[in-house]
DNA sequence: CCTTATGCCTGAATGC
DNA sequence: TGCATTCAGGCATAAG
């Protein structure tokens, strides 16, 4: 599921190779995709329009063409990837001989979970799959996007400079819900899904379960000096792939092995080597050390 | 206002 | 073998 550093690691693949690019003509398979545009509207806006940057704000992925800027959320099983229709649908590696472009192995090839494909000029394509259908689109005029609801509803990016300490506090203070589902929530810190939740709460040594205004300065200090290097360390990976998450290029990510906690309840804490607990928290699966995640003083 | 539950989705894994 | 059930979870929305 991309979180934060699988959005970011598709981020800066497509800023590899969008600005300067031209939108031809936007194909939508799946109008349920676009929340606050109908197909028509987006290609009228778009046509003709230039990229000129691919942004990210948590896990949301933003576009800006033109005076535009399309938002994208890949929900579940998103994947946004960058490809040449000079170059033949195989799996093989390839190099094509004029425009030099890597095409890697196992790169997307559209099929019935391909709902967006975006024709460029020089004859290249952005396209959009999404198994589980998750995902969601929105246009925006670049000068109203700070004041879309999706955007305002988000709390300080952990890369950005709203995210302080203090602010997380302040977030993780007001609310009785447990921990991991705090830190779920997107108001309160924005990027973090249901795996580096887990991995912050373990390397923080934090119970999950403990509800979040009950936590002591010492924890947050540890949740929060934990989140950007577990972040980093992914985005160094290229992102965890278990199973759809694919970068720009249709390539899986190396982050997964890193993984402490999560994928690996039942198993024994790399720590202390206690039998990993899988229990589920606010509806969601968590995985836990029960001797390492107690409360630290 | 707050928190919890539900529905959206498909495919892999499991059960009988 | 095949069919039904369960699970995965980001997030909007309904319900409590």
């Amino acid at each position: 599921m991309p979180e934060l550093p699988e959005v970011e690691t598709i981020r800066r693949g497509l800023e590899d190779k969008l600005p300067g690019l031209k939108v031809e003509k936007i194909l939508v398979k799946l109008p349920k995709l676009l929340k606050n545009v109908n197909s028509e509207e987006l290609n009228e806006s778009l046509r003709g329009q230039t990229f000129t940057a691919v942004r990210r704000l948590g896990k949301i992925l933003i576009l800006d063409i033109g005076v535009y800027s399309v938002l994208v959320r890949l929900g579940m099983t998103g994947q946004l990837t960058f490809r040449s229709s000079l170059l033949p649908d195989t799996n093989e590696f390839y190099v094509h001989p004029v425009t030099g472009l890597q095409r890697a192995q196992g790169q997307f090839v559209p099929d019935k979970h391909t709902h967006v494909i975006v024709d460029l000029n020089e004859g290249y394509s952005l396209c959009y799959r999404d198994i589980r259908q998750f995902g969601k689109w929105y246009l925006y005029k670049t000068e109203e996007l700070e004041n879309s609801p999706e955007l305002k509803a988000l709390g300080p990016d952990p890369f950005g400079p709203n995210f302080t300490e203090d602010r997380l506090a302040l977030g993780l203070k007001k609310t009785s819900r447990a921990v991991k589902t705090a830190l779920l929530d997107q108001s309160i810190v924005a990027g973090l899904g249901n795996i580096y939740a887990d991995e912050v709460l373990f390397a923080s040594r934090v119970n999950p379960e403990k509800p979040a205004k009950e936590l002591s300065s010492a924890e947050i200090r540890a949740i929060f000096t934990a989140i950007k290097p577990i972040l980093q360390q992914s985005i160094n990976n290229r992102g965890t792939t278990f199973s759809d998450y694919r970068d720009a290029d249709g390539n899986k990510g190396s982050n997964a092995e890193q993984l402490k906690v999560y994928g690996r309840g039942g198993q024994p804490c790399l720590v202390c080597g206690s039998e990993l607990v899988k229990k589920t928290i606010g509806g969601r699966s968590c995985v836990c050390c029960p001797s390492c995640q107690v409360i630290p003083e």
